[in-house]
DNA sequence: TTGTATGCGTTATCAT
DNA sequence: ATGATAACGCATACAA
């Protein structure tokens, strides 16, 4: 490989010219300009991004922590932020947290060692004020769908909770009152807040919540199977349920399959969704949509701001958004 | 951000010392390698993988060069190389080539300019020399779903043609004679293939194509649907479909649930499947399976191998294989 | 307008 | 067992 050096020599310039024409910094002979160019070309030239690092610490790249990579949810993150990066020709390098702290950090510790341009943090378990100290660093980031107080600016949010209870209340509204729920695992901040709209919405309507209605659930298809099946065991008469994750609802829906379950009909079902996989079903079911597409790409734009030096920048507020199909009947 | 002469000063040794501690390479008395990890310790001090990299020409990352970002199976095919990936220690850095020649090659020089320890190439407009002479570099490759010649140790291939042909001789094994198909862009070596798989199945039982039986989509569930009202406009009494990927199958069940059209009562459904779409799917739809997961972890896999030195690897052969389900009748 | 010299944080080759 | 020192390929402050 031709180093900056090669082509000094060869265009009979010291380094420093060649380096300057290359960044199209300070005054150059257009005559010098040009035998650069022509040496350049002629070694087939290509300047090396990690010494261009090492000199200015910055390396056209930004990071991306998540806490998994399997599933649609976490590919299609992934890809959208990737795609939205693309644009303003910087790199993409993804890490992952074990979900626990110490592992969250250490994922952005060596990010930030390769001089990432900022970073983009999915993270669940890192605490708040992990994030503020973080954020007395020098690296810009931006958290995706987690409120962090102090940080209202880098947040990207969705009022989980809120949905949850639009879902529920719907239900409810359509005369459903034995409503079962299918919850993710509780440990996590968001499942319990998509739970809490369950029982919020039941106590608007004077319901206390019956333990025998809900199950917990890994956040995937098998987990919703199992979910569905030990719910409907235990209480084989309810009228609906909520369904806290898309995949999920795949799974509940192979056991009506299964069971020859009738849908709208035996029961009425509505479901969080982020990557449309409820309207691959039949019937197509109702969904609070939790946009997580937009929502990574409004992070990569609000850190692509960040990284420019903008001040005051405003995240997008997501407001959650029922999307009314063929799932629910009244009662 | 504390650097090894800072160590070195505070440890009262030489940076080469410091370095000779980090890398557990040559001989050090026991006293200083606790002096030299105390210094380290009490200045947080972490190495640069940048200088790291500059100094050694390797960067402890892998470069995956991918068409499109868009849809589940590129997702999957990012998420699963990511996580493979992630075993060995490196990281992953994604690029896209734009669907031409130009771009894709560009896409791979900016990895290697990178240092990229390794390529995971899903290239699909290069030519096959062009990955022959990338082979003569020092950067080792994998070519993923594609057949090279002279690089067969490096390619992870798949047979469409086969799959498809053994998709729509299921359909005449049950008696269908009247079968469309809904192709892929043509232009795109894979789904020619595929397309070949039809035309060979037919022929196989003395039946000549005709082209009206055929539309051609984009490869994503609006192509889907639209191929499918566009056949059915001109062929209304198909009996079935041959569909050569899962989203344009879920896109033609998009159509059906809207017509009311009921399957396999009304109209037989066989598709290429990958990321298990077709599985939401009611009834299930019967599929050849195009295994990109595991091929995505194979090529990883193989890569590992070859960035390790390891001669005559021999990636592991991907066997079409049909999964039958509810989605096929007999007539 | 251009050149010189130094620094960025490592590794690696010689010495010692 | 350890230290000096030269790379690695670029940017940049200071001279000229």
């Amino acid at each position: 490989m031709a180093s900056i050096k090669d082509v000094a020599e060869l265009a009979g310039v010291s380094k420093a010219t060649v380096s300057r024409v290359l960044n199209n910094t300070g005054q150059i002979r257009e005559g010098t300009r040009a035998r650069v160019h022509k040496a350049m070309e002629k070694l087939n030239y290509r300047p090396s991004p990690l010494a261009k690092s090492l000199a200015t610490s910055s390396s056209n790249t930004v990071g991306l922590v998540v806490t998994s990579y399997r599933g649609h949810f976490y590919s299609e993150l992934m890809a959208e932020v990737q795609e939205e990066m693309e644009v303003q020709g910087k790199f993409l390098l993804v890490s992952r947290g074990k979900r626990s702290r110490s592992s969250e950090q250490e994922a952005i510790q060596r990010l930030t060692d390769m001089c990432c341009d900022g970073l983009i943090l999915h993270t669940r378990n890192m605490f708040d004020e992990d994030l503020v100290d973080l954020s007395k660093g020098s690296t810009p980031f931006v958290v995706l769908d987690r409120s962090v107080k102090d940080l209202e600016d880098r947040s990207i949010v969705y009022d989980h909770t809120l949905a949850g209870k639009m879902a529920v209340e719907h239900l409810l509204e359509k005369g459903h009152r034995k409503i079962a729920c299918i919850a993710g695992p509780r440990s996590r901040m968001t499942a319990a807040l998509r739970f809490d709209g369950y029982v919020q919405a039941l106590e608007s309507y004077g319901i206390s919540v019956d333990e025998s209605l809900v199950a917990e659930a890994d956040y995937d298809r098998l987990g919703g199977y199992r979910a569905m099946k030990d719910i409907l065991e235990r209480q084989p008469d309810i009228t609906a349920v909520y369904s806290c994750s898309e995949e999920m609802t795949v799974g509940a829906f192979d056991l009506f399959r299964e069971r020859g379950i009738n849908l709208p009909g035996d029961i009425s079902i509505i479901s969080f969704d982020s990557v449309s996989l409820c309207t691959m079903l039949t019937p197509q079911v109702s969904t609070v949509h939790f946009p997580i597409k937009e929502m990574a790409a409004e992070s990569a734009r609000v850190l692509t701001a960040l990284m420019h030096g903008e001040q005051d920048v405003q995240p997008q507020r997501f407001i959650p958004e029922l999307r009314l199909r063929d799932s629910v009947r009244e009662i």
